[in-house]
DNA sequence: ACGTCAATACTTGTATACAAGAAAGAATAC
DNA sequence: GTATTCTTTCTTGTATACAAGTATTGACGT
């Protein structure tokens, strides 16, 4: 979990099989619900079940797939707690590093900013959508540099890639482009200005987009959704 | 061996091993940088290495232990940086709580925090560690449950078990109890008083606290903090 | 046609055996 | 005495075999 993105150099069967399942469940190409077995992927892989064992026990602890003795291990589906938890934990630290950010920006750190969002701008009239991604986290990882705890970003990330997964129900991830860049306009400014309370609000309205983006997906997409508690 | 007279649930032997080690190593009797061989562990438990290995896998998830390839497992040692991460997320979490709570108090709320704090004076007055600690988690569960956040509990105990290892490294923790029933006092006093800034304050604070023991602890146990980056 | 029961297939849990590499210790050369 | 090199041992990674339980499916009786 910790080195979900760093290369690593030897990759074992394990990190590979990891790798692939992780992918394949983010990307909704292995849907909630689904049964795998540790057989089927063993033999995908041309590898004994052991390495398979290990990898689904990484990606059980992840959460991302449910392993109980004797049942046919399958992929966890959407919990609304853990989803709940989860936005909670990043809105929480987001608006604590934007309220830090708002106090700790230098002028240099501003330009910064500017160019962040300049470059947004460009990749959203040119509708790139991987790039403008991309671009969003490192908006978001600068803010944490800013507010000078840059492992912040880390928690960030973290939070939502566990709920990365639901987006990709979504359709259409263009339009929803520029009111994006509009929020990173106001945090900018209100961090800019040296307003904490400003830039935590405008964190925070940033983020409640997503909330509705989720509450809809829950609608059409309620077979993916657990039920039960946990 | 298999049912010490009490019912047993169904535990499987990784369950027992994780349960054991996990235990260990939060009570520093496996020490940051001891190495452990499944092998070892193995016949100790009386089974086989294939239970240990997944054992293993689990705490390694947890970052409790690293296990590198062809090279002995050890107990992991503190990570600066992994701290510094996890108490700002407590922060940050507990913060937005306490703001929450105070938002959101009632009447019949602010009772159930007199009561909390009451029962605190009395363990603390009778000395009794074990029942104040075992208090001081449900005084914080209760603050969560009046920012109608329940959830939000499983991150600060999640966060706070992250580093309850490095206080047991403390010797004398009773004549710290005054101090945190006055924090405590101080946080109650914000949210009934509907105060959420001096609630989030009081809060920081608090935790402020534990800054100073672990910067003590980091010190005087310098040999159990790892020096590299993660 | 439908319900009940049993056998079968498929699941994960565990044990054992072998492979590959790293670290530590012993032996040897200087 | 010291440094270096080689061997030995110990480590985890992987493959295979067996065990135990569950779910499904088929057959059989009503």
């Amino acid at each position: 979990m910790a080195n979900a993105g760093t290369a690593q150099k030897a990759r074992s069967s394990v990190d590979r099989i990891v790798e692939r399942l992780y992918d394949d469940i983010r990307h909704m190409r292995l849907l909630p619900g689904t049964r795998i077995s540790e057989t089927d992927i063993a033999a995908q892989f041309g590898v004994s079940r052991q390495p398979v064992r290990d990898a689904f026990n990484r990606l059980a602890n992840m959460d991302l797939i449910i392993v109980r003795p004797k049942k046919a291990t399958e992929v966890k589906k959407f919990s609304v707690a853990a989803i709940e938890r989860s936005r909670f934990v990043r809105a929480s630290v987001e608006k604590e590093v934007l309220r830090l950010a708002a106090q700790r920006c230098t002028e240099a750190d501003g330009f910064l900013l500017d160019s962040c969002i300049s470059l947004q701008h460009k990749a959203m009239s040119e509708g790139d959508n991987a790039g403008f991604t991309q671009l969003d986290y490192e908006f978001h990882k600068t803010l944490c540099d800013i507010a000078r705890v840059p492992y912040a970003f880390d928690v960030i990330r973290g939070e939502k890639e566990k709920v990365d997964r639901l987006c990709m129900l979504q359709l259409s991830k263009e339009n929803r482009m520029p009111q994006l860049v509009e929020d990173h306009e106001a945090i900018a400014e209100a961090v800019k200005a040296g307003d904490p309370e400003a830039a935590a609000a405008a964190g925070a309205t940033h983020l409640s987009r997503l909330d509705d983006t989720i509450a809809a997906i829950r609608i059409t997409s309620a077979a993916y959704f657990d039920d039960s508690e946990d």
